[in-house]
DNA sequence: TAGCTACTTTACACAGTGTCAATTGACATG
DNA sequence: CATGTCAATTGACACTGTGTAAAGTAGCTA
């Protein structure tokens, strides 16, 4: 049956959750790490997924089911004011890309040599893009946007504030907390796009 | 003679540099495209430099004399008030940075998997960050820094507004004009880090 | 002529991904 | 009970790119 099949692409899916979380740098996640791990023989793997992309790609989205990225994402619509909306957003998505940064970075890191990865992360991104741009559009319904910009531009810039980049960058190499990520993100994103 | 030594160091070099800036991606350059553009065997490449790291890290020192980037970073100094060097600052760091992009990415790439590239990498991005605060520092002496940052988070918001994968995600996925992310960068930078 | 030096050629080790073919063991169905 | 199917195993191999090693060549220099 094809119960069995599944169970097996299960154990690798969380095997490889598991390592990517643990080892939080994308590396040294190996197919042979993942099969080892699962228990299984490394070919096992490739009967399940044919490509290391595809099992990360796999993997994003059993996050997603583990972590209800929708419902997370969904509580800043329901906010009241752009401002506010902005600020609930900035919170789900800065609160959620510690969970998931370990896989993200290992799809990132394919990026360069894999077709299909970086298709898949761009997705991504572009689904966060999608965000930004529909609170830009909640704050200038308010009349609050800076008027220097326009939706495209502001959106732009909201979208680069909270890339993974930056996230990594304050996280990182400038020490923040996640939490200091967040509250500080607030602040620079009212003062570049609202108007004073 | 070591002269002839020399000049199959500088043609390696300049190899390195011209198939970087031609396929501003970083990849497909590799140590047997390098031999090959130089006219010479892959092994005499080793010969010059033990690791493509070296490589690499060499060419940005080449760069650094092709293009007077200390010479670039100087003027912004001689700016009469802090928010005049930001924007010299800016204006100088994003107007190099396109020169350079090709080499720099590459390096970029290999941070993960090579320890000399990251520390290189780091290093220069040091530099960098000094510079955003002796920035902070003269708006700061101005009486203009927003009130609600310290010297060092500034800097640190500064730093991450001039860093590579900000610059990436404007030029190549907003689709902005080099010309764009200086005045746009401006602007925001202002708005962040200037009290109102 | 001998020796040094830059460079060449050829070969190989190593890591990691992905492919292929033959085999095993379990279960299902006629 | 025989047959077929399906997951998984084992072992071998191709490929890419970096880096190492060794033996040989060509030219300059003393």
């Amino acid at each position: 049956m094809s119960r069995e099949k599944n169970e097996t692409r299960q154990k690798i899916l969380d095997s490889t959750l598991k390592l990517l979380e643990a080892n939080s740098g994308g590396k040294e996640v190996r197919m042979s790490d993942i099969a080892k791990d699962a228990g299984i023989s490394r070919q096992a793997v490739y009967l399940h997924f044919p490509t290391r992309a595809d099992l990360l790609i796999a993997v994003t989205y059993r996050l997603d089911e583990i972590y209800d990225s929708a419902g997370r994402l969904v509580k800043p619509t329901n906010a009241k004011t752009g401002v506010l909306r902005l600020e609930a957003y900035i919170e789900a998505w800065f609160g959620y890309l510690p969970l998931i940064y370990g896989v993200v970075k290992a799809i990132m890191d394919m990026q360069d040599h894999d077709e299909a990865a970086k298709e898949a992360f761009d997705l991504r991104m572009q689904h966060i893009r999608n965000a930004c741009e529909t609170t830009i559009l909640a704050l200038q319904k308010d009349g609050q946007l800076q008027s220097h910009y326009n939706v495209e531009t502001a959106t732009d810039v909201l979208w680069t504030m909270l890339s993974i980049p930056v996230w990594e960058q304050y996280r990182f190499k400038c020490g923040w907390t996640a939490e200091e990520c967040i509250s500080r993100t607030k602040v620079t994103a009212k003062s570049v796009l609202l108007s004073s």
